[in-house]
DNA sequence: TGTACATCAGTGAACGCGCGTTCACTGATGTAC
DNA sequence: TGTACATCAGTGAACGCGCGTTCACTGATGTAC
């Protein structure tokens, strides 16, 4: 625990400031998220916030950074119990889902609409924002080293393919575009469920069991990832 | 054109305020959007929108009931233009995604994050809000009624089976429950991949031309839904 | 160890703003006889 | 065809509210000598 008293006092008011922001989040959504708010929950005058916080965007970038790199922690503890490839890529799901779930308010800044005249800046939230899609295709491009995906000779388009060669070499990737391709499409997917589900798409009583549509649909893509069967 | 000349004039009015309302919306965005600023462009004082419209939830009722059927139609529309069910299909995410990509902000409305302190009436949403999967489930029961898709012999677990068979007999489908599960997959990952591109989740240069990320993804949940390998 | 000065967290008032909604009203348009 | 009345679109003022942000300030905490 390093600083001076004062750097660690100034530190715990901005974790303080992280934390109600999201509790503000969570019950009123992004766009009602206001630093007056959050000023009167820490007890203190709203003037007095922007001591730590240039302006409401700034408090909004800290959140959506805090977001993506909690669901990252979360998600990469989920993959790291696992050995198995395929085990890696239901326990990613899995966590996404779950994670999603509890937080729906935090998870719809990062996935859903974007914030009304909000804009990300891109050198802050980018790394963070592309943690799981990382973690996804290196489990399958594990997976694909280890002879588990089964090949896809699909060709694809001249600019598609161009975009995945660098996406290939960005990330170190062995396994061919196609393949590669069908990682994204995947990574869509998954987050297509996921957004159904949290954002009441499939209506309140359709599914009495919406885990058991998530694992069927988990299974599904495995095998459009290129995982052989499942089970 | 049917009523009286004060009834056709009231209607006018009524879509006008649709009309600018859909307009405030592509502008700032659901949370932000404001009766008081629709009736400053309907050229009228605030208080006179309450002649038409009771609150601003319900004008918000009155742009998601328009966006779905909006939707719908268009989608409607492609379907139609092709007598395959495989056309069909591919028709129905492009119009899809068409859609989404002129008018994200409506799209955003219907299938993005929640409108926060907004909960859309369900007697009057629903309806329009399950056209497209009604007839994207169409579809493949059409195609599966031709010997068009390959079988799924993987079981669904037991609440999930139970609420397939409502959902089979409610739309009167031919097709076994793994397939219908499958269609359901496949819809929320259309979704997914359409929700990707215009909330800009793929980041600003990754690809330079999505629409060929986005046929990859159609051509593969094709294969999903059980159409034979597409070409 | 003590003093003078600098740093900085937090205060309180103020700015100008837009919002949803209510209410009593005016005046034009329709309807019944 | 003319008159009396009802309907209803739109007005304008007002309510109470919360917002983001600025600014000069107070006073406590730190630092340099």
């Amino acid at each position: 625990m390093p600083g001076t008293p004062r750097e660690r006092a100034r530190e715990q008011t901005l974790q303080d400031i992280t934390r109600i922001g999201r509790e503000h989040l969570e019950a009123v959504g992004a766009a009602a998220l206001s630093l007056r708010a959050v000023a009167r929950d820490l007890g203190v005058v709203s003037s007095a916030v922007y001591r730590y916080v240039k302006s409401r965007d700034e408090l909004l970038t800290l959140l959506v950074v805090d977001g993506y790199n909690e669901l990252g922690v979360e998600v990469d503890a989920a993959v790291a119990k696992k050995s198995e490839p395929l085990e890696q890529f239901l326990a990613l799901g899995r966590s996404v889902r779950a994670w999603a779930v509890r937080e729906p308010a935090r998870y719809g800044l990062l996935y859903g609409s974007p914030v009304p005249g909000y804009h990300a800046p891109g050198e802050q939230t980018t790394t963070p924002g592309t943690r799981v899609v990382t973690t996804l295709v290196e489990i399958l491009d594990r997976a694909y080293r280890g002879g588990l995906l089964s090949g896809d000779d699909t060709d694809v388009a001249p600019a598609l393919g161009a975009d995945l060669e660098r996406i290939r070499t960005d990330l170190c990737l062995e396994m061919p575009a196609p393949l590669a391709a069908r990682g994204l499409i995947v990574w869509s997917s998954l987050f297509g469920a996921v957004n159904f589900e949290v954002f009441g798409q499939y209506g309140p009583d359709t599914f009495a069991e919406p885990s058991e549509l998530f694992e069927y649909q988990l299974r599904v893509l495995a095998k459009v990832a290129g995982f052989d069967p499942v089970r």
